[in-house]
DNA sequence: AGAGTTTTCGCCCCATAGTCGTAAACCTTA
DNA sequence: TAAGGTTTACGACTATGGGGCGAAAACTCT
């Protein structure tokens, strides 16, 4: 079967779409997402499809595989061998969903059924990796953005501060943002307007090249 | 079902173990080892048993799970789900192989079964990158090496050359290697004996941090 | 006009990577 | 024993890029 950690900074804090079981094993507790593969259907398609009902898929960013599992023992009742992927969706999305789904915040998560937090856990850990390395910020931010308001998504998906001064600079300098002409007029506060920003390419790129790894020469990318 | 790639530094040159189907479909063509779970197995367990005609599984420096694949086509008669894992083994060993199984270089390698050629770069991309944010090299070298054999290694692993000076400041820095006081006696050709060192660690361990993701704050860690 | 807010940007420090050249330590051969 | 060749070690220098800070800019409101 296949599963799905979809994840969204929502109200500044990360959070995870859940699904309340109606059935036993587990009746009544949260879990995720995700169900059986019907024949000759991807993986991919699978959870897109089990998804179709919580989420517009649309309205997914991101989707990629997390990892099998696989322990005799993940389900109680039969062996279940389960695929996980991991989902982001837009901060400024606010998909509708059923009854029985909400979100939850991911520190804090109510009890879950079968390995499930650890499943989400997981999720988590990945997105805050690649953060660091990739361009996948353009799955957690909307179309335009302030860098303070990419600051706060940072934050919130990392779950510590972010220099903006720093954050800029960095993803500037990895070209993995570019700048909009366009200001976001202030708040009712007022303060100086934002420059808008937006990411270069919205599909995954690795972004950081490690020094050892790296090709010799005294070639190197031109700042351009 | 589950597939191994086990890759291993031999010759110089970084080298998988292939299989050669004894039936159809591909019945002659190389293909990688694994093959069916038996009930309540973990997926894990299944590759371990299924290598371990191939390779002893005490060889198996590391083993970590790839990915998952899916696509109702890459079986031309049945739909299959398969799990592929990585396997490394340390460059000193030679583990005995049976007859109708052998190592091949990765660059260069002969028409694979099924999406098994995919299968293999997907792994050898993936040794290539934790090479440079973990300390996963140890599962690539010897107990003890000195500077330039480990050198020899990474450069057969990221395929390009690499810097002995700037190996040794930056693995050393990381805290991934420690020097054993010895040295290793230098060849008929003479030259300088080399130190020999060895990984701290012979689990995996993420070494990098990166620079936007790192939690603020003047506090570093100490060279100690 | 002045106070308060928010964003922007320049400046400086420092950690670490990249390169190069020289010294050290060993072999073989004359 | 001296000289030449080979390999490793290590210091010096440079470049890059992150981290932090503070001042200036551009607003709103009173």
């Amino acid at each position: 079967m296949s599963l799905g950690v979809v994840l969204q900074v929502r109200d500044g804090v990360l959070q995870v779409l859940l699904w309340q079981r109606a059935r036993a094993p587990f009746e009544g507790s949260w879990s995720l997402p995700g169900g059986y593969l019907v024949p000759d259907e991807t993986l991919e398609t699978s959870i897109r499809r089990h998804l179709a009902d919580k989420v517009d898929v649309r309205e997914l960013s991101h989707l990629e595989q997390l990892e099998t599992l696989s322990d005799p023992q993940r389900s109680p009742q039969e062996w279940q061998l389960a695929t996980a992927y991991l989902g982001l969706v837009p901060s400024e999305l606010d998909p509708r969903v059923p009854s029985d789904t909400d979100w939850h915040p991911v520190d804090g998560l109510p009890a879950l059924a079968f390995d499930h937090e650890a499943i989400v856990l997981a999720g988590r850990e990945r997105l805050r990796a690649k953060l660091s390395y990739t361009n996948l910020g353009f799955a957690l931010a909307p179309a335009e953005f302030t860098i303070s308001e990419l600051r706060d998504l940072y934050a919130a998906a990392l779950g510590h501060d972010v220099s903006a001064t720093n954050l800029q600079r960095v993803l500037l300098r990895r070209r993995v943002l570019e700048g909009t002409g366009r200001l976001r007029p202030p708040g009712p506060a007022g303060g100086r307007p934002g420059a808008l920003f937006r990411f270069r390419k919205q599909t995954l790129e690795i972004t950081d090249q490690f020094a050892v790894l790296r090709p010799p020469g005294p070639a190197r990318v031109p700042v351009a």
